[in-house]
RNA sequence: GGCGACAUAGCCAAGUGGUAAGGCAGAGGACUGCAAAUCCUUUACCCCCGGUUCGAAUCCGGGUGUCGCCUCCA
């Protein structure tokens, strides 16, 4: 079966081919550092953690690169108000990035290289198009000329006219044309800079990731990707620079994660409606928003609200709970067993085929969290009803989840481990009150414990416990 | 104005032309000392109007609505 995605470049869903497979060299625009990141620029990173961990599960080499974007207008601009360098601010919102991120079980890419590392680079990239005339100094700055450049427009499907329609213009420009963008930006008072060919200055915004990614992948690499809201203008012009400098085509494949709205309207900081990670995990549990995040598909539009997050909780504690229970049953579970022909033994195959196909498809992560849920019931049905279990079924079920969540990382795998000694006691002691129907004295122990954090389902087989999420 | 995306139950959300996955919430039932959990049952003129087809949520045309990009933005 092959594995299909969705190429903006040529709006279509198309079988995944690398260059080289099994290597696959994916980059990823990352974040500007001058500020906490938001759940927008979460649900990017959670989305292509979760691409990057599915290709890895294929079969695939996956090199993945990341940037910092630490210097910019922005970055200026914030450092200044906030009394700090550049330097500072960048390396005080790396630290907040990486929590954020590791909060949310995203993975750090193998390669997370800072724009202000790569000035050599780049500017011998800018070097390189000035050179082919592709770009032009024009007073201390200089700019790609997007008028020599055939294609441009291709990434966001927009003529150079219709673009240019909607290009501000304003006086005093150094460029020769509204769509050209800035390359290295002359220095004024104040400001970090560097020296080049063109005097001092710094790197434009799109010119780094185009030197990074060739830097580190090569001059043709397989899949790019980042918010929506890039693909015009940082990703086109991303390709109009790179593909003029080298004359090979700069990525296969562009991937775009849809917008995340909060209350239905765009997060924006004049709404006032910007969520930071750092903010929401004090409210909700991390993975309870990657839940979210990941139970719709990455390119869609996706609300978010806390009405949300409870439902998000609530299926997410399900699946939880069932997984729990599994590891559970697993220390008294029997030998397996050689007829071990049951409906779970069914579903279990079947479960692993569709979660492929789902996952094959574009990466439909709700289709495989659906998945998930299905065979949860068939698992709770074994649970209920397979007593005593085997060994090698129960085993079997565990692996499976194990596996899937080593691609979407929604759930706690771990064994829930053991009680302290003295709750494991008042759990035998409210046994013995159960046995004598001293109910009094057994809700009374549930009650205390259920206030250290513990609850007591009963069951057929014996009280199960859990922990308050 | 140009370009584009989307419209599926109370809510969220999959869906590859062949009588609509999954989750949350609700209702009823089973189990239970009570609870919790779990299981069972239950809820859809797939935005509207045409067309193609034996057959359309799915393809085509036309509406309507929502959102996005065209300007820094994940």
């Amino acid at each position: 079966m092959a594995l299909k995605l969705y190429n903006t470049l040529t709006r279509r869903k198309e079988e995944f081919r690398p260059v080289n497979p099994p290597q696959v060299k994916f980059y990823v625009c990352g974040p500007t550092v001058y500020d906490y990141i938001h759940l927008g620029n979460a649900r990017v990173f959670i989305v292509f953690d979760v691409i990057r961990r599915y290709l890895q599960h294929r079969g695939y080499r996956v090199m993945l690169v990341q940037n910092y974007t630490d210097i910019d207008d922005k970055m200026i601009q914030r450092a200044a108000e906030q009394g700090f360098t550049v330097p500072e601010l960048a390396e005080r919102f790396i630290d907040a990035y990486e929590a954020d991120v590791r909060a949310l079980k995203v993975k750090p890419a193998d390669i997370q290289p800072r724009a202000t590392g790569h000035i050599p680079q780049i500017i011998a990239l800018i070097g390189r198009l000035v050179e082919k005339r592709a770009a032009y100094p024009s007073g201390g700055d200089v700019y790609f000329d997007t008028a020599g450049y055939e294609n441009y427009g291709a990434l966001s499907h927009q003529k150079r006219e219709e673009l240019l329609a909607g290009a501000r213009v304003d006086p005093g420009e150094k460029k020769r044309n509204p769509l050209d963008f800035v390359l290295w930006k002359q220095k004024k008072p104040g400001e970090p800079a560097w020296d080049s060919p063109w005097g001092a200055g710094r790197p434009g915004w799109h010119i780094e990731c185009s030197a990074m990614a060739m830097h580190y992948l090569s001059e043709t690499i397989d899949l790019h990707a980042g918010g929506a809201d890039l693909i015009f203008p940082h990703h086109e012009n991303e390709i109009a620079q790179s593909t003029a400098a080298t004359g090979s085509p700069f990525a296969r494949y562009w991937l775009h994660a849809g917008y995340l709205n909060i209350d239905d309207a765009k997060m924006s900081k004049s709404l006032g409606n910007v969520l930071t990670v750092r903010e929401l995990v004090k409210e909700h549990h991390p993975l309870d928003l990657r839940f979210l995040i990941l139970s719709a598909h990455y390119r869609s539009p996706l609300n978010f609200n806390s009405e949300l997050v409870e439902a998000s909780r609530s299926g997410r504690q399900r699946l939880q709970e069932m997984v729990d229970n599994l590891n559970r049953a697993l220390p008294g579970a029997g030998a397996a067993s050689a007829a071990a022909e049951s409906r779970l033994q069914a579903a279990l195959e079947q479960a692993r085929f569709r979660f492929t196909e789902a996952m094959d498809d574009d990466f439909n992560t709700a289709g495989a969290v659906a998945v998930l849920f299905e065979l949860g019931r068939d698992c709770n049905i074994y649970l209920k009803e397979g007593y005593p279990y085997q060994r090698g079924l129960l085993e079997k079920a565990i692996g499976f989840y194990r596996e899937a969540n080593k691609i979407l990382d929604i759930l706690e795998m771990e064994n829930p481990g053991e009680l302290e000694h003295d709750i494991r006691e008042a759990i035998a002691r409210r046994e013995k009150a159960r046995c004598r129907k001293d109910w009094t004295e057994a809700d009374r122990i549930r009650d205390a414990l259920l206030a250290r954090g513990v609850i007591l389902e009963d069951t057929p087989y014996g009280t199960r416990w859990k922990k308050k999420a």
